[in-house]
DNA sequence: AAACATCAAATTGTCGACAATTACCGCTAT
DNA sequence: ATAGCGGTAATTGTCGACAATTTGATGTTT
């Protein structure tokens, strides 16, 4: 576990990404039941594979499981959202306060290159910041934390349902103009090795995504 | 997932409670290879339900299993406990936070009438702070979050991980007689549905509980 | 018409066998 | 003696078939 660079080994590997693609694009649709002997047809591997591929999803929380009954894709709901990030929340900027603390000099040189990449591409592309490179301003800061468990939590705990929630409910819009500011700031506090206000400002960046996902999600309680 | 009651249903269940239960009691040791053919036929099932317990162990970060290689029982060391801690008090605190946010007053009653058990308790064993007792108080704030990714990631989540810990690491000593007024106080913060405290009184609670162990983890750094 | 029992079809759970990969041991060469 | 190299044994990965359970429809009863 804890396999970064997600290089594949085994057919169960490639069935696993595959699947955990396909749903957190929309390409299964949230609350879809999965059919062992169907998917085993259209990935074209045993049941066995599928039901090994099922398992590692129900444990990033993206299927839910009942015994002799079958797997369904979770349902993307307001209550979920919350709950999803309000440990997002703690857990994130648990990670920033860490990574204050424990990046490398270097790391944090690279963390800043990247925040440079970023700058430019929001002047060329018209203040555009792309869904990679926000993910991998945070996989950066999460791995900082040099914290095995809080690592595994996230990147293969409740990241990809995370990804899902934005892929599915957009994540463009005027917010993303502001992310990139956020994220600035945050890896100042790192430089400055100040943990407390590192975690802070992690944690507010956080609530605001939320608050904007939100506003998708349920955009009757706008009026 | 998320069966409180842990009843098992399919031998794959059984398989993996006996498991869990065997390593986190230290029948089967820390750090010891688990090999699927002896364990199919130490527990009389077949290699497919030793393969799903194994990987529901993984889950838990019980277990660590390698691509073509195998499952190893995670061994216990002082990084990982200080690693598991972290997390855990940035988990249980926002968990003792939304408790006194969210549970009802019949629950927060049943909790006090919990902790007169365990004040009687200690009265007549002597001041001895039973595991169970101790468990079941943190179970009841955890579930009393009302959030189900807290309370997954907790109950199946790294729980079992934190008992491996205090059961073969000693949960004896002096420390517990005072365990018991800290979980006191924290009820006392719910009660008056003050979650800032209950948070902060609770991840005191865990930090000197890591204290404890750690001091037993590493005796010779004593001297 | 609604609720219940019964049975058939479909789905999940479990098993043993085979394939692929890795680990171990003895051998050779330097 | 040690490092590198087969080759064999053991282990994990994958598969298809069978058993157990659930689901849904059908027919019966109140």
């Amino acid at each position: 576990m804890l396999n970064l660079t997600e290089q594949p080994i085994t057919a169960a590997d490639k069935t696993f990404f595959q699947l955990r693609k396909d749903i957190v694009e929309g390409v299964v649709l949230a609350g879809s039941k999965l059919s062992e002997t169907e998917l085993s047809t259209k990935y074209s591997v045993s049941r066995a594979v599928i039901r090994e591929a099922i398992n590692r999803l129900a444990t990033c929380h993206i299927v839910e499981r009942k015994a002799n009954v079958g797997a369904r894709v979770v349902s993307l709901s307001p209550e979920g959202l919350v709950d999803l990030y309000q440990v997002r929340e703690s857990l994130e900027g648990m990670a920033a306060r860490l990574a204050a603390q424990n990046m490398t000099d270097a790391e944090i040189a690279d963390l800043n290159t990247l925040l440079n990449v970023h700058s430019q591409d929001v002047k060329n592309h018209g203040s555009y910041y792309q869904e990679a490179g926000d993910v991998d301003f945070h996989y950066r800061i999460i791995l900082g934390s040099k914290n095995n468990h809080l690592i595994a939590m996230l990147v293969n705990g409740i990241y990809h349902l995370v990804r899902m929630y934005r892929v599915q409910l957009g994540m463009s819009g005027p917010r993303v103009s502001t992310a990139f500011e956020e994220h600035k700031h945050i890896v100042q506090a790192i430089c400055n090795r100040d943990g407390e206000l590192a975690e802070m400002l992690m944690r507010r960046h956080i609530l605001y995504s939320k608050n904007n996902i939100q506003r998708k999600l349920a955009p009757q309680l706008e009026a």
